[in-house]
DNA sequence: AAGTGGTCTAGACCACCGC
DNA sequence: CGGTGGTCTAGACCACTTG
């Protein structure tokens, strides 16, 4: 229909069909122009395209190459608890376990150099029965505001996303034994496996707020999906 | 520097100073296109950039709205372990363990509606150390030239991602007890937990290939951070 | 130095979809 | 129906980076 969607797919024919294997140098803008018999935009949106979905590399003057495909990429997507629980039918609830402010050195990762930071350790619930267990940090020089939030109606991750702007978050995922405070509260044994997702969200270097997630390891797993070129 | 750059950077800052708060609605692509005296396209390219990182939503006649942010979207990057491994400046290895064909009753998860399967077992090495254990089937009506490949010196997953064009990728991550053959091949005590990454690989609706990648969970962790979008 | 991709313009027409 | 974003063109100039 659009002619770039015709051309992106005829590219990525011939990348599969190895016309243009891995590491091969394709033609310039200007002679797929010529080939494709459009303007020299139509290609670049074309290319673009395969660019984002991790399939070509383009220099300048060095031109375009075909990517020896060594991982997949691949767009992963945590939303809040809550509407994860909504959107799966079940009913969501919430329960403040405590929160206090403390001095820096609670921080033992040194994700936070120096700031006073509020501690706060929460519960979400899925169907009355807990589902995951929130132990987040928050930067109170960076987020004033937060001093005077008591998180006894709404929890920190939700009213975070709500009012606090951020610019970049490294998220790590892994797998752990539970905790005396995952045993205690996610109400699992001792010796069962939690899986944890943890958040560092920066706003331009500044810190502002650090996350444990952990989930009872038989109720939780994160799926994720490669854009489908084709 | 460049235009669109700026622009991008300018709406990025009404969104976060609640100019535009979340929901409403942003002028048309031609008023901004006067207010920053750039033509359409120009705009355009910003905006589109801005789509990209998830926070505004474009749609015809209804317009530019900023999006409620209620997840975090991020970029998951999982190279073939080889690749990890060697660039951390550890010593690779690699070990097959097993290799047969069965029918499709092996696949339990439905994954494989009708194939004949290659099944294939195989140790990954971290400086002479177990790392991660690779249990894979390959739909070898998709894939004939798997069958004749013993995997004695290349990985399945190696070999794939080389040999084989793909579509759509789905992958699910989390915590388990360590099975039976974890403890055996990874050489942990049982009862620990193990972080997995299974995948799901597709050309077009056909199934090409299932995976289950698991390592002890205290060596392994997944590291992803969102596009710095400033 | 020169060739490549990157940005921008000023216009045109189109397609979707909300009113 | 009409207003919005989506696509496309044909040009121009620029900036990076490799040989």
């Amino acid at each position: 229909m659009h002619p770039y969607e015709d051309i992106r797919a005829t590219i990525l024919e011939r990348i599969n069909n190895q016309t243009w294997p891995a590491g091969s140098t394709l033609p310039h803008e200007e002679q797929l122009a010529k080939e494709f018999d459009v303007a020299r935009g139509t290609i670049r949106r074309a290319l673009s395209s395969l660019v984002e979905a991790g399939l070509i590399e383009r220099r300048r003057k060095a031109g375009t190459r075909v990517v020896d495909r060594r991982s997949h990429m691949s767009t992963l997507n945590i939303p809040i608890i809550r509407h994860e629980i909504e959107s799966s039918g079940a009913q969501y609830g919430y329960k403040l376990l405590s929160s206090d402010i403390h001095s820096p050195e609670k921080d033992e990762t040194g994700f936070f150099k120096t700031a006073s930071l509020k501690h706060v350790l929460a519960l979400h619930l899925k169907d009355g029965r807990p589902f995951q267990l929130e132990d987040r940090l928050i930067n109170l020089t960076a987020i004033p505001k937060a001093r005077d939030e008591s998180f006894k109606t709404i929890s920190p991750n939700e009213w975070l996303v709500a009012q606090v702007p951020y610019s970049s978050i490294r998220t790590y995922l892994r797998a752990e034994l539970a905790s005396a405070l995952d045993v205690t509260h996610l109400k699992i044994t001792t010796g069962r496996p939690v899986f944890i997702v943890e958040r560092q969200t920066t706003l331009k270097t500044v810190p502002l707020t650090r996350v444990r997630l952990s989930h009872d390891a038989a109720q939780y797993q994160v799926v994720t999906e490669t854009a489908d070129v084709t």
